[in-house]
DNA sequence: ATAATAATTTAGATTACCCTAAACTAATGT
DNA sequence: ACATTAGTTTAGGGTAATCTAAATTATTAT
């Protein structure tokens, strides 16, 4: 059984390899799971020991195929308990990221079917993404952000890649969320921010903000 | 911040020192906790320390003020927990105890509000225990034990004092749950067992078991 | 090609929790 | 009073995860 450590260097190894391949760095590591470079050393180590990563030193280290079934498991359970806090116990969506992730290493397979039963096996979380299945299975969503969409353009809010408290404020502010139609009315080209229509309702997004917003045309 | 460990040896004296001022012995600690009295010795120390219990060496430890309102507020998170797996989640009554046991620690004021919310604010666990309220206070059951009652006396089932599997799935068989009304028809004094009458159906009952019942008359 | 710089690894400690074995304390029986 | 025994504590270590500081490797600039 792997400990709540391992776990979380599992899952910041699959947020930070993207779409698969590329090797993960030890200093990224690092700075996702907060702790030192060194200790990053050591954990890449013990998880290449029990074959959940490939490691090569100075070079990176990539899941192997059971690494990231575990990696994609802490992620369902992460995402089907965010569902949870929202849809039954009303929490609001920038509140549930601390809890769950403590709730996401909560160790029983019957808990996690039961749940995902009870939420009617919800296919994204409050933030549109994807929720694995129980055999690890996750659909990826081609999305593009937001900051490339061009003038004029139409699309649909898929979801939202930074899960911090004070982005998802704001957004809940300008009403940008999942399954929202978000309009660009004007784009400016120097510091890449742009006008677009919501709900009716005209609202400016920096480029900081728009690049975290997922659409799909 | 308490520890996961903290936290199950705090709830540990709690259990051990029912009535609320026996010292608990090293041992038994040891025991309850599943480690050696020689963690045990040294886990104390820190909780005096930390002034959440008293201790005496070769004497016992006695929760302070501060201890016992932690251990009550462990105790509340498990009991509400049970309640949601099985009320909302639809587990047996004897699945939920390892998974309360984990769910127990998770920390956020919050979420344990918010849940409370949800259940509508039970009273009492699916076995039958008084859940503290948000202040720690918890109603007393002055409840006797089933095998104390005398033939012929009817009494409301109202907790089981172990949680175990096995005793769970035996009463589940013979329908004794809490709230059920349960009649003594026989004594066996040789070995203390009893025939009792539950929902209309004769039910033999080992002493082993009748200890484990809690009744009220 | 080599020096400077950035990234990574190793070495050596620290903390929390747990262990075994030995030493100690309190209680009991003669 | 003293020996036995049960219970407890101390001493000394082990493991997992972390850290700082020093050493090593890879990359970049000249």
């Amino acid at each position: 059984m792997l400990s709540f450590t391992e776990e979380n260097y599992l899952k910041a190894i699959y947020h930070l390899s993207k779409e698969g391949s590329e090797p993960v760095l030890t200093n990224d590591l690092a700075k996702s799971v907060r702790t030192k470079a060194a200790s990053a050393t050591d954990m890449v180590k013990k998880l290449a020991a029990k074959k959940l990563i490939s490691y090569r030193k100075y070079y990176g280290a990539n899941l192997t195929t059971k690494g990231k079934t575990e990696a994609l498991m802490v992620i369902r359970k992460h995402r089907l308990w965010e569902t949870f806090l929202v849809q039954a116990l009303g929490f609001m969506w920038d509140e549930v990221h601390e809890v769950a992730e403590q709730l996401e290493h909560i160790h029983s397979k019957r808990l996690i079917e039961k749940l995902d039963e009870f939420l009617n096996y919800p296919k994204t979380d409050p933030h549109g993404d994807p929720i694995p299945d129980r055999n690890g299975k996750i659909q990826q969503t081609a999305a593009i952000s937001c900051d490339q969409l061009e003038k004029g353009k139409s699309a649909i809010i898929t979801a939202v890649k930074d899960s911090s408290g004070s982005l998802l404020k704001l957004l809940d502010k300008i009403g940008a969320h999942p399954g929202k139609k978000i309009k660009i009315i004007a784009c400016e080209p120097y510091d890449k921010s742009v006008e677009a229509l919501l709900d009716g309702q005209r609202v400016f997004i920096s480029h900081e903000v728009s690049k975290n917003i997922l659409v799909k045309e």
